[in-house]
RNA sequence: GGGCAGAUGCCAGAGUGGCCAAAUGGAGCAGACUGUAAAUCUGCCGGCUUACGCCUUCGGGGGUUCGAAUCCCUCUCUGCCCA
């Protein structure tokens, strides 16, 4: 890769705008610059889309600049209204210490805060909390207008919207975003703060800022909101979100996630999240483009970022069990194989046999049924399987027995094409 | 502080005294087709029930009525306008 990194960006399709490009080009070229990127503890964990900024800053620190990760600790107490379309309810101090934790933890997984050029990890509290409010008025607020404030997407969207509208509290959020930034212009000589596109106007006030306070000139850039080729939201599933921290994700979740991304996508996202070269992946591309149906271009990013979140272990054992479960029948494997199974899919403990268990029971007990009524119609579609044999669709009524046991404990259950569940009796 | 409008199922959004578990669309689930893809088609989509049916829902509470999501009172929340 010979490109400048703002090529290579470029070229995976990262830079959504920027200001001042061709400035921040020639700067970018005469050396190390320091930049930040906020994070915002809204949960004990980071999810697959706020991995597109972390993996950026890791670009940005492969490219020997210096990345401040910031927890947004102060502004986490706030709320961003960027990209929101309601008023956030407010976390309360111990949960908010609890998620800026867990969200530290995950963050010094992607950057190196070791080394020549070590990377940051602050948290905006240290410098927002002992700030007062009225001091805050008079060193800050004078120098916003409200009336640009108000011109601002975020703010406007929400106006606009009937039935939210938008806080007070969540409209000065910008300001703190903006006072971030120049402070950390001011102690760390921060140059630029990216984040993905719904934060343009946070760092533009930030920017603003900076100037006003005669402070230097300061860069902004945007990546783009992810969305999937759908129209969804990138990262949430049905379950709910794909979660960077295995005890919220199991690793062989996160692994199917990535395996199942809609075809129109994955060069996409081969692109933004991955770290193969250019050439890597055009060849990928060709190959998906000629052969999708061998999903090497899935298996290569699905490959690659659960390498880059759990490592080359756990990314095995996660390719372990999807060979057994989609990989045709259950013949031939051994019981250790069903024991390291257990500790990678969704598993429920199976109540002792002797009486026998209704199927529907067993259903939602394993997760895989809301109700027993859903439950026998997904018997009834013929959409359940027991150890990989589909149940005959006027089996609703369907008992399991200890006939069912493999190696005298386990069950698989499958509903649909891919959701599995593993019930074991306990010890004994 | 005053006036007006609104709050319906996961979301959007009809319904304005019985035919309403509540139209329609989207999302979701299952099936067919496939490649653990997309598109398409079929079925389901509050809970219990094999089923007949029963139970709980239309912001909260109270009332009118044989009967209310629908009418009245009140509270809460939201938006708009005026001050």
């Amino acid at each position: 890769m010979a490109d400048t990194l703002l090529e290579d960006l470029a070229w995976r399709g990262l830079i959504a705008d920027s200001t001042h490009p061709a400035e921040l080009a020639e700067r970018l070229a005469l050396g190390p610059i320091t930049l930040y990127c906020g994070f915002d503890p809204t949960a004990d964990s980071l999810h697959v889309g706020s991995l597109i900024p972390l993996i950026t800053l890791r670009r940005f620190q492969l490219a020997g600049h210096r990345p401040i990760a910031l927890a947004g600790g102060a502004t986490g107490m706030i709320g961003d209204p960027s990209g929101k379309s309601a008023e956030r309810t407010l976390l309360d101090p111990a949960a908010l210490a609890r998620n800026v934790a867990g969200v530290r933890a995950q963050l010094g997984l992607l950057l190196d805060f070791t080394g020549a050029e070590p990377a940051l990890l602050l948290d905006n509290n240290t410098w927002i909390a002992p700030f007062s409010f009225l001091d805050f008025l008079r060193d800050v607020g004078k120098l916003f207008s409200v009336n640009a404030m108000l011109a601002k997407e975020s703010v406007r969207a929400r106006l606009e919207d009937r039935d939210t509208g938008i806080s007070y509290t969540e409209f000065s959020y910008m300001l703190l975003q903006a006072y971030d930034f120049y402070h950390l212009k001011s102690k760390n000589n921060c140059l630029l703060q990216i984040g993905g596109t719904d934060q343009w106007g946070n760092i533009t006030a930030g920017i603003d800022l900076i100037r006003k306070k005669g402070a230097g000139e300061a860069y902004g850039l945007t990546l783009p909101l992810l969305t999937n080729a759908d129209g969804s939201k990138f990262g949430k599933t049905v379950a709910g979100a794909i979660w960077l921290d295995p005890a919220h994700t199991s690793v062989y979740r996160f692994y199917q996630f990535w395996i199942r991304v809609d075809d129109r996508d994955v060069v996409r996202l081969l692109k933004f999240f991955t770290f193969l070269s250019h050439a890597e992946i055009s060849a990928l591309e060709a190959t998906h483009a000629s052969r999708p149906e061998g999903r090497e271009a899935h298996t290569a990013l699905a490959r690659a970022m659960t390498d880059l979140l759990h490592g080359e272990g756990a990314r095995l054992e996660a390719e372990k069990a999807t060979r057994v479960l989609f990989g045709g029948g259950l013949e031939g494997l051994s019981e250790g194989t069903f024991a390291d199974l257990a500790g990678e899919i969704p598993a429920f403990a199976l109540p002792p046999l002797m009486e026998g268990l209704p199927l529907v029971e067993a259903l939602m007990a394993a997760g895989l049924a809301s109700s027993k009524g859903q439950a026998r119609k997904d018997i009834e579609g013929g959409g359940v399987a027991i150890n990989n044999q589909t149940v005959p669709r006027e089996q609703a009524q369907r008992v399991l027995t200890v006939e069912d046991l493999l190696f005298g404990r386990h069950i698989l259950l499958r509903k649909g094409k891919r959701n599995y569940s593993l019930g074991s009796l306990s010890n004994k």
